[in-house]
DNA sequence: GAGTCGTGGCC
DNA sequence: TGGCCAAGACT
């Protein structure tokens, strides 16, 4: 059915229009700034699900601390992840740690220009390995982002769910690229989409395609794309501990590598059961994580906060450790920590938050 | 193929 | 201010 759609389109006159839109309005971005398929690379995978005023100040710390890949390939995880830390999706940070290494291992640290060998690199799907091989090698692979599946269904005027018609979405994407100007296509087409064809409130009086654009013609640019209803989110109530030994040290632990948070630290806890008291859980999680005895003191924060698919409540009090050698049962790894060394160590939002409770409260650790 | 995976901006 | 959404990939 889109097929009869894309043949009615003046693809020749859309191209044009797009690319002298584009030299007037683009963004000045600064992975534009370089063809080095590396410094792409890291913004292509930074850019996934994050907006480009997020990633400008991580993609300028992560290129001067890892400027090559072989820099990033011989860096220890742990200095990767605390580069990433705040940005989101840790996975991405893995996935790009990993990916490094093979680039070294199979490629002796040069990207590869083959776009089967780009999408064999974790981390990289068809839309990123599309995005880096058009900007940097100015090949005419095709993107698929959130960006170009808006325009695109407001374009066609599809009214199904972008989910639904993915194959459609890749096919009018491959049609639409210009195959003379590959590179500034694929980012006048983000573009477009950022700036102007936007989720809410579209600035379709400025827009070089509006012409021929169906949801425009049929007035339903504020209606699509089709959301799907999601789900309601679970709400967790978490049992958190900040566990001081007589040392004045606190325990923290590393997350497992797969899963939520994967590599980052910790103050251990978990979730409190139903009619069960905080002091209750966190004492028997903590059993159960780290098999230490602990006691239970004061409240220290509660902290609130939204995750993509759930929420969490976490109620974090200062523990004191009674007796046991603290064991890694469900997690990674675990040290013992002044409160300055913290800092060298990769969290998550939530537990900074604790962190930044614990120094504006500076209470000593409390004598079991 | 539906769930999983973070955080900040925006209204 | 709570919900929506952002240059998606992976399982």
């Amino acid at each position: 059915m889109p097929e009869t759609k894309l043949k009615k389109l003046p693809i020749a006159k859309l191209r044009t229009a797009l690319r002298t839109w584009y030299q007037e309005s683009g963004r000045d971005l600064p992975w534009r700034q370089t063809q080095d398929p590396y410094a792409i690379w890291v913004s292509e995978i930074m850019l996934q699900q994050t907006q480009v005023k997020t990633v400008i100040p991580y993609y300028q710390r992560w290129l001067a601390q890892f400027p090559t890949i072989a820099s990033l390939a011989a860096a220890p995880q742990q200095d990767v992840l605390k580069v990433w830390q705040g940005l989101g999706y840790y996975a991405r940070a893995r996935n790009l740690h990993r990916a490094a290494q093979q680039v070294v291992a199979d490629w002796d640290g040069t990207f590869p220009e083959q776009f089967d060998q780009v999408m064999s690199l974790p981390g990289i799907g068809r839309t990123t390995a599309g995005g880096i091989l058009s900007a940097a090698f100015n090949q005419p692979t095709p993107i698929l982002d959130g960006n170009v599946k808006r325009i695109l269904v407001r374009l066609l005027a599809i009214q199904q769910p972008p989910k639904k018609v993915l194959a459609d979405l890749w096919e009018a994407s491959t049609a639409l690229l210009d195959p003379e100007y590959p590179r500034e296509f694929n980012q006048a087409f983000m573009d477009l989409g950022a700036t102007l064809c936007t989720p809410k409130q579209p600035q379709c009086d400025r827009c070089p395609w509006r012409s021929d654009c169906q949801a425009y013609r049929h007035q339903l640019q504020t209606t699509l794309p089709m959301t799907e209803q999601k789900a309601p989110v679970p709400h967790k109530q978490i049992g958190v501990a900040v566990i001081w030994n007589d040392q004045n040290q606190i325990l923290i632990d590393k997350r497992p590598q797969k899963g939520l948070l994967g590599g980052l630290w910790e103050f251990p806890g978990g979730k409190v059961e139903p009619q069960e008291s905080v002091e209750d859980c966190i004492r028997r999680e903590i059993k159960e994580e780290l098999g230490i005895e602990i006691g239970v003191d004061d409240h220290l924060i509660t902290v609130n906060h939204a995750y993509t698919h759930f929420k969490v409540t976490l109620m974090v009090h200062h523990c004191h450790h009674i007796q046991g050698e603290p064991q890694a049962i469900e997690c990674d790894e675990i040290r013992w920590v002044t409160l300055a060394e913290l800092d060298e160590y990769p969290f998550p939002k939530a537990n900074q938050e604790i962190i930044a409770a614990l120094r504006a409260s500076k209470q000593p650790a409390p004598k079991g």
